[in-house]
DNA sequence: TATGAATGAGAATTCATTCAT
DNA sequence: GATGAATGAATTCTCATTCAT
């Protein structure tokens, strides 16, 4: 499992450590499934050094948490989307499309073991949902409504369909790819991901798109 | 939370109890996080009555798998889907397509707090991915390149886009829109979901179809 | 294993049953390692049944322990004895303690189950071996006293070893041989019981006679 | 009950502590019968202790097991019996064999407690024969063995008499002795020990000398 | 009388957390 | 600061015993 690259972040080496360790073993058995002594055998620690940086085992899921949505809020991951989706004036939405979603698969893929353990962990706390809520969820939906609105007012894509219908629709074939990838490597092998995306925006394009509508 | 329904299935009146009360406490704080002390008082019965039916704790997990398989894979279900698929000669495939994700979103929401608890865990557990594709996935992936080809046959969907690209655009919005309904109900709140689905699945046909591309 | 014989003692059927099926799972397994419910499908009769004829399941022990030490006191176990040691009047000490030897061995052996289960149980237990010594201990000690007298008296058995001497050796040697024979049947086989007590019987006798001494 | 000595093993101290009250309990109530919080109050240290040093109950035992077999396989143990048997050249067989009497009486008294339990879970367990076979009686029988070529070489030891005999007669009488010694004290006491063995290889000898036949 | 489902006290075991070194 | 041995509360699981049928 590849390890999250924390630099950047001013974070102690010992705790950059523990986190590191705790994301791989949160992600490969589950937060509750995990035990302290497996993360500080991971991270090369003692047992009792994890509560020097972490009050509890569930301080430690909350870094994780805190450092997976400081990413996400981060300047250069907030502004690439918002550049992509806003700046690129002339492209084509097609392309605009396809550049936005390979980059979060890139992106989701990377932080695949946080967010495993994330996506779980909303599943049973609200807490934790209302935080995702907040720092992706929402942002996402404002910079995509006023993409959509650009794009509308370009009559590039139909008004009847509002930016929540498609912002969904794009999620879901991203998150399906993504498990699809990570859960089913051997069953559903996708050779080609570039491809992939490009049948999977040209489904969607052309399903919002004004110009072909009767 | 509401009360699966396992009447049609012969299963003694105590393990119904049990396995209702650990659904609705896994689902609660999932499955390593609930004790068998909790499920047995939800029940109402004593925890030793508990390991009467299930050898372990483990092993109420797999009785849940069992059920929640066997209900997809009951012969209703699947002829459900079938029928709409396969045997709606001339309905428009817009309005196939309505019915069929209406009445998954009806299915996987009744059977939300199983769906959870199976999803959590098969994010972590190799062999229960592999029952839920042999079980569900193969099963849909099959059914649904049938459907697909008699479409692509007849000239109404293009034959350029694959049975799993379209089968992934479809599954992804339906589980987006659960999630959405069921753990975002207060934040993204979704009025009529009939009207919903309706847009869901006019961008998607809209998408697919063959009519009205160049 | 082979069934101990309970016919002659006045028990219901069942309660036959249940100690037969105790033996065996104690004598496999030990007291505290055996359940009742194994014990219950052993001898065919549900686990409640089990507690109609034994208030506990140390009662079933008790049973056990009860219906041994009643087999070696009966009339005709001791009278066996007693005949063979007292009453061969002109019989060589040879001829005579081959016969007994040979006699308790297959006596504790067909009691196996029992005898391993008391043994056991009569490590840990204080009472139980004072119900030993007053049921077997003593009384073999008494009458061999008087065989011990005899021989001394008629000038066979030298008198300066005591008869609890002569006993202890003469019983080491049918435990040591017993036990080998039992539990060490593949590593330590003897194929001809026979020859094997004879000369366990002549050392002895070679041992505590006075004709041959100085 | 008298602590057993580990000392020259080089265990660690909480080890040695579990250990020795491991021995106390299981040797009072039989391993099934003892609980893994009596060992720890008997010890003085918490249940969860025990877990550290022993991975389950049954490790213990295994613990207790290895420890006495190595008491057993310790060279001191092991060479003190054969320079008794075969460096004592001149000496008279009696004074041999009491001095090796006496020296496993003394020792096996003074692990009575391990032995017991040892002993006792034997009875029920194949694989614990099978260690006790080679660590112990195999290594006897061996040296034993060689003893007896000798004796019968020097004309000491009738040559009709297989070894196997001898040892099971002395070992007989060993175990009867420390049985009624250790669980019978108040109601068979041998006020003497030395006169008691000596009685006991007086017969012995007698009965296993080549001198006194015809 | 016989059954066997249900019980719940008690057992082994785990593991986050503490703390002396 | 770092360690890891020690803790003990909590958890899963067992099983003798009860009792309604």
């Amino acid at each position: 499992m590849e390890k999250i690259d924390f630099s950047g972040f001013d974070i102690p080496e010992k705790e950059k450590k523990i986190l590191e360790a705790a994301i791989n073993v949160f992600s490969e058995k589950g937060f509750s499934a995990a035990t302290t002594n497996e993360i500080a055998k991971n991270a090369g620690v003692a047992e009792g050094t994890i509560f020097r940086y972490f009050k509890t085992k569930k301080d430690i899921l909350r870094g994780i948490l805190i450092h997976t949505l400081n990413m996400f809020s981060e300047k250069i991951v907030i502004a690439n989307v918002e550049k992509l989706l806003l700046e690129s004036e002339d492209k084509d939405i097609r392309v605009i499309l396809k550049e936005i979603v390979y980059d979060r698969i890139k992106l989701l893929e990377s932080i695949f073991p946080m967010a495993r353990i994330i996506i779980t962990e909303a599943m049973y706390h609200e807490d934790l949902r209302e935080a995702i809520y907040k720092n992706i969820i929402e942002k996402a939906l404002e910079i995509f409504k006023l993409f959509h609105k650009k794009m509308v007012d370009k009559g590039v894509i139909r008004k009847d369909i509002g930016p929540e219908v498609i912002l969904r629709c794009v999620m879901g074939n991203i998150m399906m790819l993504i498990a699809q990838r990570m859960l089913y490597r051997d069953k559903l092998d996708i050779p080609d991901l570039d491809t992939e995306i490009d049948k999977m925006i040209d489904v969607i394009v052309l399903g919002i798109s004004e110009q072909r509508r009767e």
